[in-house]
DNA sequence: TATTGTTATACTCTATAACTATA
DNA sequence: TATAGTTATAGAGTATAACAATA
């Protein structure tokens, strides 16, 4: 029986799919869209910060942004401050509610991991990273031959 | 240096999120959304479909699966047939154009898999299944013991 | 009476372009 | 002159509810 490359592939993103479906019931039990789910893990990750540099980070429009962060003011998670230095900008910052969203979302996180990986040999655990990072560094070899 | 199976999980969704930005590519490339691909892709999958039966398998709403086969009439992707013994219901049916643009999605996936895995050693591969076989298995497990 | 697809309406995410306030 | 964010406008994807034609 040989298993061939699409086959590996589909088994990749099969994973993948269940994953962001377990994300989309995280998301929809706490009335949150995937995009404002991303903003808040963003200003998690790097703590206040700008429209701007939420935009730049998330790849989407400034005015985007703007639409986001409306939503996320009106549910309470993030809050507008003003920016110490430069008075044009805005800081997006977490309220504690957003915070202990952002908490509740690492935990899921960290849990659905620990539950499908956590019982794994350590042997197949290496194994399984080290073909991931080959992987990986393959697509970044594609990357420069594409463009 | 421990794996933590958060690293582990982040690695897979990373690959996946590579592959996603390549198929973003292809289908901007081809002026197309991914929910019309998506569609396409089940129609070549199961061939001419009722909108019920596309509904169903895209899990979206009717009105939702009539908004994106105007739109892919509209570009000559498919066509409205009659349905040979249910009048209320229509067929979507692939055009050559349909048939070619999904023959195009298959190869450029099939050619990507084989960039990405086609190189490494059988050896490799098969640990590599055997682990997301064991994962996906996990998967199923959870969704038992969650509802 | 139930089902298929459409019209009506609305919300979210996304974009570009023009504008205001600052730098 | 350039930059940060907003208003204006538009389009795609999504949903529910009411309705027509057909089963």
């Amino acid at each position: 029986m040989t298993t061939t490359p699409t086959t590996v592939l589909d088994k990749v993103l099969a994973l993948s799919m269940l994953v962001t479906a377990d994300q989309q019931r995280f998301e929809s039990a706490h009335q949150m869209t995937s995009a404002r789910v991303h903003l808040l893990w963003q200003v998690g990750a790097a703590g206040p910060s700008t429209q701007r540099d939420l935009a730049a980070a998330l790849g989407v429009s400034p005015r985007n942004i703007t639409g986001l962060v409306d939503g996320l003011v009106g549910s309470g998670h993030v809050s507008r401050e003003s920016h110490p230095t430069d008075r044009r900008a805005t800081q997006v910052t977490l309220t504690a509610s957003g915070s202990d969203f952002v908490a509740g979302l690492v935990s899921s996180h960290a849990d659905l991991a620990a539950r499908l990986f956590g019982d794994l040999d350590a042997d197949r655990i290496t194994a399984f990273v080290e073909t991931l990072d080959l992987t990986l560094a393959r697509f970044a070899t594609l990357v420069e031959e594409g463009s």
